[in-house]
RNA sequence: UGGGGUGUCGGCAAGUGGUAAGCCACAUGACUUUGACUCAUGCAUUCGUAGGUUCGAAUCCUGCCACCCCAACCA
C-alpha cells in the first residue's frame, strides 16, 4: 500500500508512529545489548472512560512494544479504592481494542499486586528504609516544607524496625482508624525534589475495593505500587507523561531498594492538548454527572467510545496522533489536524449521498406531475467498483436553502432568481419564481428544467458552474441530523480568571440538533454506524442510538466558505 | 527565593557543528456534474534572548527571559 495514501475506513491503524525519541532512546538500548525483550504497559486508573489523549498514551507504548517485537501489557493502575469502578474497567478494554491496541502481554490489576507490595514494604521496614509515621495528614504538611524551605524530620523517623514492623502489621490488621498512621520511606526531608521527602508508601483506607473486596484496609500509593507492578510485569520501557518526571528518582529508588535485577525505567513525553477541547477527566466527568451531556459517549465528547459514535475510525485517530508527533514540549495541536484526518480517510472510501439538511421546496413547472424517472448516480467519483444507485427524480423536489440565494454575494455559483444550476447526476434548471410566506420566507421555488441536459452537458455549450444536490419530496425520507462545531469546546478560555470554573466556558451550542431532514431513500438502510458523505454537507454515519438520527462526522473543508 | 522540564513558521515537528525536512492551517492558480477531492505555486536569511568559541552554530559555552510541573495519606 501507498504510504501516502489514506487508509480505508475500517483498516487496521498504521502501528508505527514514526522517528521520535521514545523509539531512539529503545534503539539505543538495543544497541547496547539490552538483552531483554521489549515491554511496555498502558497503566490507565479506572476512574473514567479513555478519551484521545489516552489514545496518544495508548500508541506510544503499544507501537514501541511492536516495533521492536515486544509486548504489550493492559493494567488497571487501581490502588485507590474510593476512585475506581467496575464500569470503566469494562470500558477501557472495550476501548483500547476498537483502538487496534491488542494486550498481547496480558491484563493485570495493580491490586493483584497488593500482597507483594505489602511484602516489599516489610522488606523495607526491616532493612530500616521505611518507617511507620504517626503525623497527622496538617502535622506532615507542616513537617513537609516548602518548594524553597526544606522539612523537618518526622519525630517517628528514628522508630525502630521491630517497632515500625509490630505497627505496620497492626495497620494491614485493621488496629488503626484513617489517616492515624503511615508507612513513610526514609529518604531525605531536605530533598529539593518533594516526592523524597520521605514519601508516604502505604496509607490506611477502610474502603470497599472494587476487586479486592474488604481484603485489605492498607493501600499502597501509586509512587510505591507503580514500580514494583512494572518490575514483576518484567516491563522494561515505562512510558507516561510528563508531569511524572519528578517522580522518576522516587521509581529509582523503589527499584534500586527493593532490589529488583531487571530493572524497568520510566521516561516520559508530553500529553495530548488539542484546540478548544476539554480534556481533563474531572471535567469530562463533570459533565457527565451534570447532565450537561448524555453520557460519555455523547457525540461532542473526546471520549474514544463518543468518537466511535460519532462515526471516526481508529485508523483517523491513530493518524492523527501520528501526525502530532511525540516530544517533550507543550503543545496545543489545532483540532482541525484532527478533522484532517477523518476527512483523508473517508474522502477515499465512503459512499456519497444526496440529503437535504433545511429543506426548500422545488417545483419544476415543466415536468408532468405524475411523472417519475431515475437517475444512476455514482456512489463514489473517486472509486468506479462503489458502483452506481439509481435516484429517483420527479417534479416536486427539495434542495439546502444554503443553495440559494435571493441576492446572491460575488462569485456565487448556486441557485438565484433567474439563474441557472445542475441538480447533480439530473437536469439543469432555471429559478423562475420565489412563492414567500405571509412574513417574507421563501416557502418555493418555482423552476423550469432543461429537459434536454439530463446528466449531460447542455448541447447550446453553455456553461453552467454550480451544481446543487437535491432529493425527490415523493421519495426522499425524514431523519434528523446532529451538526457539531467541534468536540465539546471551550469558548473565550484565554480571557477567563483564574481559578475559572471551566464549565462556564462551554460552547452551548457545539451541538445543533436539525429535524426534519430529507434523506435520499437508500439511506433508511443504512446500519448504524455506517459512514456517508452527504455530498455537500459533509461526513455523516447513523446514530448508534437513535435510529433516525444521523451524527455529523465532519464538515467538508471549505464548503460553506461563502456564507 | 528551591528543584525538575521545555522554548525552531499561525499550530505541531524534524534537525545532535557544515549553512532551516515534513504535516496541518493559510494564499493564489488549474481542474471539477460535490465551490469537495486532486494538482501546481507561495508561505522561517532564521531557530526565546544577549554575548562568546569556530572558517562555519538552531546545534558547543556563558548570562538572561518566558512558559509548564512539584508542597494529596490522588494517579
Amino acid at each position: 500500500m501507498n504510504e501516502n495514501a489514506a487508509p480505508a475506513a475500517g483498516d487496521a491503524p498504521v502501528t508505527d508512529l514514526g522517528p521520535n525519541f521514545i523509539y531512539d532512546i529503545i534503539e539505543d538500548d538495543l544497541a547496547h545489548g539490552f538483552g531483554r525483550a521489549i515491554h511496555t504497559r498502558f497503566p490507565p486508573e479506572p476512574n473514567g472512560y479513555l478519551h484521545i489523549g489516552s489514545a496518544k498514551a495508548i500508541w506510544i507504548n503499544y507501537s514501541a512494544a511492536k516495533k521492536y517485537s515486544g509486548l504489550f501489557n493492559l493494567r488497571y493502575d487501581d490502588t485507590n479504592p474510593v476512585r475506581e469502578e467496575d464500569e470503566y474497567v469494562r470500558s477501557i478494554e472495550e476501548d483500547l481494542r476498537w483502538l487496534g491496541a491488542v494486550p498481547d502481554g496480558g491484563i493485570f490489576y495493580g491490586s493483584d499486586y497488593f500482597q507483594q507490595c505489602y511484602d516489599f514494604a516489610e522488606q523495607l521496614i526491616r532493612e530500616g528504609k521505611a518507617y511507620v509515621c504517626d503525623l497527622n495528614q496538617d502535622e506532615m504538611r507542616a513537617f513537609r516544607g516548602t518548594l524553597t524551605q526544606p522539612g523537618k524530620d518526622s519525630p517517628w523517623r528514628q522508630r525502630t524496625p521491630e517497632e515500625s514492623m509490630d505497627l505496620f502489621r497492626r495497620m494491614k490488621a485493621g488496629e488503626f482508624a484513617d489517616g492515624t498512621r503511615t508507612l513513610r520511606a526514609r529518604i531525605d526531608m531536605a530533598s529539593p525534589n518533594m516526592n523524597m521527602r520521605d514519601p508516604v508508601l502505604f496509607r490506611i483506607l477502610h474502603a470497599h475495593h472494587h476487586r479486592q473486596g474488604d481484603a485489605w484496609c492498607v493501600y499502597p500509593m501509586y509512587d510505591f505500587a507503580h514500580p514494583i507492578q512494572d518490575a514483576i510485569e518484567g516491563i522494561t520501557h515505562s512510558l507516561c507523561s510528563i508531569e511524572f518526571e519528578n517522580h522518576r528518582p522516587l521509581y529509582d529508588w523503589v527499584v534500586d531498594n527493593i532490589g529488583f535485577e531487571a530493572k524497568p525505567h520510566q521516561y516520559e513525553f508530553a500529553r495530548l492538548n488539542i484546540t478548544h477541547t476539554v480534556m481533563s477527566k474531572r471535567y469530562l466527568r463533570e459533565l457527565v454527572e451534570t447532565g450537561r451531556v448524555d453520557g460519555w459517549d455523547d457525540p461532542r465528547m473526546p471520549t474514544l467510545c463518543a468518537l466511535r459514535r460519532r462515526g471516526y475510525t481508529p485508523s483517523s485517530i491513530v493518524s492523527f496522533v501520528r501526525r502530532a508527533g511525540v516530544s517533550k514540549a507543550y503543545s496545543n495541536v489545532d483540532i482541525r489536524l484532527l478533522e484532517y484526518c477523518i476527512r483523508e480517510e473517508l474522502n477515499a472510501g465512503a459512499l456519497r449521498r444526496m440529503a437535504v439538511l433545511d429543506p426548500i421546496r422545488v417545483v419544476i413547472t415543466n415536468y408532468p406531475e405524475e411523472k417519475e424517472e431515475t437517475f444512476p448516480i455514482a456512489n463514489n467519483p473517486l472509486d468506479e467498483s462503489a458502483g452506481t444507485r439509481e435516484v429517483a427524480f420527479s417534479a416536486e423536489l427539495y434542495i439546502e436553502r444554503e443553495d440559494f440565494a435571493e441576492v446572491p454575494p460575488p462569485k456565487w455559483q448556486r441557485l438565484r432568481p433567474e439563474g441557472e444550476v445542475r441538480l447533480a447526476g439530473a437536469y439543469i434548471i432555471r429559478c423562475d419564481e420565489m412563492v414567500k410566506d405571509t412574513a417574507g420566507n421563501i416557502v418555493e421555488l418555482r423552476c423550469t428544467a432543461d429537459l434536454e441536459t439530463r446528466n449531460e452537458k447542455p448541447a447550446d455549450g453553455r456553461k453552467v458552474k454550480g451544481t446543487i444536490h437535491w432529493v425527490s419530496a415523493a421519495h426522499a425520507v425524514d431523519a434528523a441530523a446532529c451538526l457539531y462545531d467541534n468536540l465539546f469546546t471551550l469558548e473565550n478560555v484565554a480571557e477567563a480568571p483564574e481559578d475559572t470554573n471551566y464549565m462556564d466556558y462551554l460552547n452551548p451550542e457545539s451541538l445543533l440538533l436539525r429535524p426534519g431532514c430529507k434523506l435520499e431513500a437508500v439511506l433508511a438502510d443504512a446500519q448504524p454506524g455506517e459512514r456517508f458523505q452527504f455530498m455537500r454537507m459533509g461526513y455523516f454515519c447513523k446514530d448508534t442510538k437513535n435510529e433516525n438520527t444521523w451524527n455529523r462526522i465532519v464538515q467538508l473543508k471549505d464548503s460553506f466558505k461563502l456564507e
